[in-house]
RNA sequence: GGGCCCGCAGCUCAGCCAGGUCAGAGCGCGGGGCUGAUAACCCCGAGGUCCCGGGUUCAAAUCCCGGCGGGCCCA
């Protein structure tokens, strides 16, 4: 067995057996409420990787809560509605039957059509379900919130209900957001923008009558305007100018014809581009210009147009507007109140009908005169072309801008006057931004930066769908009066209503179509207004509605309202923590702040961690076109969900987005297995000596404990301290790479590695026992905190090594561990640091000497600031390097003083004689510095003469006496003697002998314990050696004879090896 | 045009908020070693104008200003 899919599935299936959910409930029943709220996933289609990283984030912080006697709310949500499952229905479903909008009504029939997309839907909350599980998410998988369940619609109902009395309800004529192929209105964050060409024309609009203007025109004066929408000229119905902004009159031959356009001072290069030369003859303020009349460009060919021309004076006028820009086009404006909001606010304003010759599908309407029938996008092209015949296109070329699409089906949508209900954000928008400071945010800038800039420029919310599956609008309208009601409930509308349809109730369509009320005013029949509701309303009040709110109160006094003790007027409500990408800034923690503020006054939630998106290795989109999208079941398959779970906690900051690497991936699960052998290390052995950790516990055996000891008991719980201060904080990566450090660096590659020899001692030895109490210990801890991360392998680590009878069955059941204060040891630690650096820097010495690790070295000398916080390391030290003895000490005093000639000095003074005293100082370099320490001067004859050599003569350096070798390391220096002599030659060459009759061993797969006879034959110096550690060698391969002599016939392995040049056979035979 | 985030080794990132140890880790690459928990591990080496330019300061990857580049969101 190995941490992966295999041991995976094992273990969730106990999870399930045992029930594992109702035990972790049972535990926490009386604890403190923790309201999670699972930001609903979409049904349709699989997880990917950013929803596995997405549950796997609010797994680890629902399992660190549960740990830590949190009560946990642990449902699990699903979104089930809207445009996104009808548009896969139509093309994916029933894409036979449907061609448009209109075939669902009259060919499919609106009944089976939302039944189709609730089956989609179940469908899909199936399939990812079992995703989510495989990941080790620990959920109440069998009672999860659908939007699509009558409770929660009510819950929605509800809010629009309170949004009616509140007056933040409306209905109103706008302009929205159409998206032409699902024949429905689309909210501004369904809206998404790319980048696409569109035609760039320049058009003349020549000017039919200027008395109303204090402006004198010619009489061939035409507006030259310009716009990216040829189809909304045919609903052209004024043009508009800066008041203050200057316009000049210019003589220009346009087409052949010669013409007087009007165009904006700043923007006359525009000239150039329609006229081959011109003249400026006159200028006028955008005042002035004010009440000129103009014909329309497409006048011959939409006879509407001369209709509203004849019958509304308004028309066709120049109008001042001050948010006319400079910065592009030509400063005249071409106004259509149909297609476009400052277009509709200015018709409003001077008296214009909000135009619109579109229908719902995006074809022009009788309205639309020649163009009748043609699709806004494709009339363009006759549009231009028209308008070229008649001279009045003055220039075609094509831009590349930014474009709004339907976020579902990516068609260009189109801006269109329709009557549409609305949530007056607008009113709220104070109190919005009010809430926004008082919720924590994850990190900082996510709400009060971000989130605040969307709260600030957001418009009314438009909550109408043209659509089929949704939840329905709960407004009933009188045929006769007018009057309106909003239903609140299932029961509100069972009492209001004349009669219910037959069946069970259903609050989808059709079903709450048939209901029919009547009006209280006049006694007429009121019927549901047919739209449903934008999908943003259903997840956003899952706060409540998940709840089972209005209907089922005690929930929700006991979630929402904490049973008394929040006060919503001070602080947010509801969910105490969700998690979402930076993508729900403008969806759900909008949709939610705006649903929560207009139902209860209050933000429903109260810690938000934004989390960032999942992008391949180059920083792209993951996306189908591509080609680089990653499946996280893939990397479930392969490496398994604890390697996947770590994998992207650690990886980086949650709110960074996430440039996913399968290298980092094998990387997490390597350290995984690195995990894994530590825990089979201590499983090993700990259960060959029959260790038991009741009889041994670590108090007893606290005066036995080594150094390592303690500073792992320290380690483990100073892990402890840092890791719930991570999680406290939901720094989740912080914790997971604590961990990780911990396991890798700590546990595996530090304290194992000292304490291997301690486990080959005798059984009963209590410095054997403190190794097993102290990994035991350390385990226990590991295991509860790394839980959340990986629960698998923590659980498997958790029932296999350490759970005694009458503990609980899972890791999960287990409290949270509480750092034990007296085994930390803050200068131990930092002790133990610097003599890892130290041990660092001699092994590393080793190497440049050529000497292997394996071959004893005598001593080593660590020169540090303060030794004495190293005592009692040396042993560390000394197993780890390998040397007979380590010294500790600020100075280390076998450095030799040598002095060098300086000639520059000497030269001079001595002139004849320098070239030979310099020769002398360099070959009796230590006698010279030795004698000018001690005496402060050095006398030597040279030619009969006595020269005097003092301290200026010379550099003093300290060198090295002979086999010494030094390095330096982060806080000291060390220093290896690296000659070897006879005996710790012998013991080198001895433990070259157990090193490959171990590999022997190895080779043919001996238990463990097994003795075995040996043979050794060859180099005598070899044998000397073997025979002066006879009883080492010996013990360290189990061999219960060892013979110097030639292997006999019948060995089950014998093999020549060759050792630094030398010869040695080793033969082995299996003991019984 | 506005808001936010990011920009450091071939790759993924840490350090930046609370300036001051040589600018760090892992992976990858080249070389060497260790090994009865090891499909592990250890050591060494190569590899960086910390995006650019100003400023503040005794001292800037870190703080401020201005650019450039990438991403997300909005207009």
């Amino acid at each position: 067995m190995e941490p992966g899919p295999e041991l995976e599935r094992e273990i969730q299936e106990r999870w399930e057996e045992e029930n594992l959910l109702e035990k972790v409930r049972e535990k926490n029943r009386d604890g403190p409420v923790f309201y999670f709220l699972d930001g609903p996933p979409y049904a349709s289609g699989s997880i990917h990787l950013g929803t596995a990283w997405n549950k796997v984030i609010k797994d680890a912080v629902n399992r660190y809560k549960l740990m830590r006697g949190y009560r946990v709310r642990l449902q699990p949500g699903w979104d089930c509605h809207g445009l996104p499952i009808e548009v896969k229905v139509e093309q994916e479903v029933l894409s036979d039957e449907i061609e448009c909008k209109k075939d669902i009504e009259e060919k499919i029939g609106v009944d089976r059509f939302v039944e189709k997309c609730k089956e989609f839907a179940l469908k899909h909350v199936e399939i990812m379900t079992e995703q989510f599980k495989r990941l080790g998410v620990l959920m109440d998988w069998d009672n999860p919130y659908m939007t699509l369940d009558n409770e929660y619609i009510e819950g929605a109902w509800y809010t629009l209900k309170r949004a009616h009395e509140r007056g933040l309800l409306t209905r109103d004529v706008r302009i929205v957001n159409w998206c032409p192929r699902c024949e429905t209105a689309l909210a501004d964050h369904e809206v998404e923008y790319k980048e696409i060409e569109d035609p760039s024309i320049f058009v003349l609009f020549p000017v039919e009558d200027d008395s109303e203007a204090e402006a004198d025109l010619p009489d061939n004066a035409a507006l030259l305007i310009w716009t990216t929408t040829p189809w909304t000229l045919p609903a052209n119905l004024a043009v508009a100018v800066h008041p203050e902004e200057e316009y000049v009159l210019a003589r220009a031959e346009v087409n052949g014809e010669e013409w007087h356009l009007i165009v904006a001072d700043k923007l006359k290069v525009v000239l150039s581009t329609v006229a081959d030369s011109y003249e400026i003859v006159d200028k006028f303020s955008g005042e002035e210009l004010e009440g000129v009349r103009y014909r329309p460009a497409l006048w011959d060919e939409v006879p509407k147009l001369r209709e509203l021309h004849e019958e509304n004076d308004r028309v066709h006028r120049v109008y001042a507007a001050e948010w006319v820009t400079m910065e592009e086009g030509t400063g005249c404006v071409h106004v259509a109140p149909g297609h476009g909001e400052e277009d509709f606010e200015l018709g409003r304003e001077v008296g214009l009908p909000a135009h619109c010759p579109v229908a719902d599908d995006g074809t022009f309407t009788e309205d639309g005169g020649k163009y009748e029938g043609l699709y806004v996008r494709d009339a363009n092209e006759e549009i231009i072309e028209d308008l070229r015949k008649k001279g009045l296109l003055a220039h075609e070329d094509t831009v590349k801008h930014r474009y709004g699409h339907c976020w579902r089906c990516k068609t260009p949508i189109i801006y269109r006057a329709t009557e549409q209900w609305f949530l007056k954000v607008t009113e709220v928008k104070d109190e919005m931004l009010d809430w926004i400071e008082k919720v924590e945010w994850i990190p900082e800038w996510a709400g009060h930066s971000r989130f605040r800039d969307w709260v600030e420029n957001a418009r009314d919310w438009c909550i109408s769908r043209q659509r089929y599956w949704g939840i329905p609008l709960p407004v009933w309208e009188c045929e006769e009066c007018g009057h309106i009601e909003v239903v609140g409930s299932l029961d509100e509308l069972k009492e209001k209503a004349e009669k219910l349809p037959e069946g069970e109730p259903d609050l989808h369509r059709p079903w709450v179509d048939k209901v029919i009320l009547e009006c209280p005013e006049c006694g007429g029949e009121m019927r549901r207004v047919p739209d449903v509701l934008d999908v943003w309303v259903d997840s956003g009040v899952a706060a409540w509605a998940s709840l089972g709110y209005p209907k089922r109160r005690k929930e929700f006094e006991e979630w929402f309202l904490k049973e008394g003790s929040c006060d919503p007027d001070e602080e947010a409500a509801g969910a105490d923590f969700i998690t979402e990408g930076h993508d729900q800034t403008r969806g759900w923690f909008y949709s939610q702040l705006g649903c929560g503020v207009i139902t209860f006054g209050t933000c429903p939630y109260r810690t938000v961690l934004m989390h960032g998106f999942t992008l391949d290795e180059e920083g792209r989109k993951m996306s189908k076109s591509l080609g680089n999208v990653v499946d996280p079941m893939d990397i479930v398959d392969k490496y398994g969900a604890d390697t996947l779970r770590w994998y992207v906690l650690r990886s980086n900051a949650p709110w960074r987005d996430m440039h996913f690497s399968w290298k980092d991936v094998r990387d997490t699960h390597r350290a995984l297995n690195v995990l894994w052998n530590a825990y089979r290390f201590t499983k090993m052995y700990s259960e060959l000596d029959e260790f038991d950790p009741e009889e041994h516990p670590l108090e007893e055996l606290e005066e036995h404990l080594q150094p390592e000891d303690r500073w792992l008991l320290s380690r483990i719980n100073t892990l402890v301290r840092e890791v719930t201060d991570a999680m406290e904080r939901y720094h989740v990566h912080e914790a997971a790479r604590a961990l990780y450090e911990f396991v890798t660096e700590d546990l595996s590659r530090w304290y194992i590695r000292l304490v291997r020899e301690r486990v080959w001692l005798e059984r009963d030895d209590p410095r054997k026992l403190a190794v097993y109490a102290v990994l035991y210990y350390a385990f226990d801890r590991l295991v509860r905190l790394l839980n959340p991360i990986i629960p698998h392998v923590a659980e498997h680590i958790y029932r296999d090594l350490l759970r005694g009878e009458d503990d609980p069955e899972s890791v999960q059941l287990l409290d949270w561990p509480e750092p034990e204060e007296r085994w930390i040891d803050e200068d131990l630690e930092e002790a133990m640091k610097t003599v890892r650096d130290a041990a660092e820097a001699a092994l590393s010495l080793r190497q440049k000497a050529g000497v292997k690790t394996r071959w004893p070295l005598r001593r080593l000398f660590v020169e540090v600031e303060e030794p004495d916080r190293l005592e009692g390391l040396e042993d560390v030290l000394a197993r780890i390097v390998n040397v007979k003895e380590v010294e500790l000490g600020e100075e280390f005093e076998e450095k030799v003083p040598v002095a060098r000639p300086r000639p520059d000095k000497i030269g001079p003074e001595f002139r004849d004689l320098a070239g030979r005293v310099i020769r002398h100082v360099e070959e009796h370099g230590e006698e010279v510095a030795r004698e000018i320490r001690e005496s402060g001067e050095y006398r030597l004859e040279v030619d009969g003469e006595e020269v005097v050599l003092t301290e200026e003569h010379v550099e003093i350096e300290e060198r090295l006496p002979e086999g010494w070798e030094s390095a330096e390391f982060e806080g000291g220096r060390v220093y290896l003697y690296t000659e070897m002599d006879e005996e710790l030659r012998r013991e080198a060459w001895a433990r070259e002998v157990i090193r490959r009759i171990q590999e022997m061993r190895k080779e043919l797969d001996l238990d463990l314990e097994e003795r075995i006879e040996v043979w050794v034959e060859g180099d005598e110096e070899i044998l000397k050696a073997v025979r002066e550690h006879l009883d080492e060698v010996a013990r360290e391969v189990r061999a219960r004879e060892l013979n110097l002599e030639e292997p006999p016939e019948g060995c089950d392995l014998e093999r020549e090896w060759e050792v630094e040049d030398r010869e040695v056979v080793i033969g082995i035979r299996r003991g019984s």
